[in-house]
DNA sequence: GGGTGTCGATCGATCGATCGATAGACGACG
DNA sequence: CGTCGTCTATCGATCGATCGATCGACACCC
């Protein structure tokens, strides 16, 4: 529940920014206070309103910078990888990474979609597409190639993938007991045999 | 983000429990009022406090029938079934409708829990553990029994598990292509697949 | 006439947001 | 050089609204 004050010495843009992470992702949008915000900043309650538009304006921002990465990092692997398998394997080894890595971020981006307006939220959706509709492709590239019995149901895994690799933001701690990247390749083993490849040997890299 | 407001027939304790459970989870419990409560319940706001204690203690009794009922659930399912694969498979086809049919309850239980205080959220933790623990040990039991490879991790299968069976209450709407049951048997054969059994062929129940 | 429900009125606190004021940095002009 | 005007950054004070919660009063029922 407690959260440290973020450092006091980079500019004052990016630690409202800072604060805003840190609080969203630990109290809600709306346990969030424009108060506690500003003093988690460094800053007056007025004074934050020189850096932001309203408070949604902050959370949209914070939304679409996260997705907007994603989207493009998932498109880098589409691009860099063509045996579908590699593709996805490689999709959930990223997707894992940027939740352990950003958990506040893509805690945020999960949870708090709701609280926003019509019109930012058709936004965000609309980038959430986007990224869903690259997973699902490649989910549905991989089941071609295996030669899947046709009742496989490719939305369904890719649901059920990406489910599953976003809970890694909940528990993943840097201290745990696995580094980061062996968490990463076992989660794609469990993907890849998720979707019914038989022998997911790949290396790693 | 509209939420039809409670039928009015039902006795009054009954419509404060489901308006709670309807703003909760469509706002969250910060973004729900007491005002908001009382006229989706029907009462005024006064008078929710002739069934509620604080606004908390309502958020906590939802947490509690909620999690209580999985863990009775779960413990049924590993008392009627002794094959290790069945009794996932089962685990998971229970958890799938569960959080299918309930998803108002589940995405309070598992999106609110910060929001309590130390003492509250110490309670929910303990529940969620034990429901959690069962879980452990139906997947270690199973990734013994087809004789998996020492570096198996089951904690992270189960952790995979979950967050992926949790995620169906995000998605399912019972007006869907697909029922109920479908889904829960898909997402147990995708599971038994992630944990490694080479052929899920159980029958589905 | 003691419960059982229900309510309007209201409490102090906090909400998100805006105001006008102030202090300093920087360049333009004479 | 000095000294204006403008721009950026910051703040205390305060706005109206809403927050969660409580009070005393009223109505009904057994």
């Amino acid at each position: 529940m407690p959260v440290p004050p973020t450092a006091s010495t980079a500019p004052a843009e990016e630690r409202v920014r800072e604060a805003a992470l840190d609080l969203f992702a630990a109290r809600g949008y709306h346990g969030t206070g424009i108060r506690q915000l500003a003093e988690h900043a460094g800053l007056s309650s007025a004074s934050l309103y020189h850096y932001m538009g309203t408070k949604e304006d902050l959370l949209v921002a914070i939304m679409r910078t996260c997705l907007e990465r994603l989207i493009a990092d998932a498109e880098a692997v589409v691009t860099a990888r063509a045996d579908p398998e590699e593709r996805l394997a490689e999709l959930i080894r990223m997707h894992v990474r940027a939740h352990a890595e950003r958990p506040r971020e893509t805690r945020v981006v999960d949870g708090e979609v709701e609280v926003l307006g019509a019109a930012a939220r058709a936004e965000v959706i609309t980038l959430r597409d986007r990224y869903e509709s690259i997973w699902q492709s490649v989910v549905e590239d991989v089941l071609t190639a295996i030669g899947a019995p046709a009742g496989e149901d490719a939305r369904l895994a890719r649901r059920a993938l990406l489910e599953m690799c976003s809970g890694v933001a909940r528990w993943y701690r840097p201290d745990g007991r696995s580094p980061l990247e062996d968490v990463a390749d076992r989660y794609a083993v469990l993907g890849l045999r998720l979707v019914g490849v038989p022998h997911p040997s790949h290396p790693s890299h």
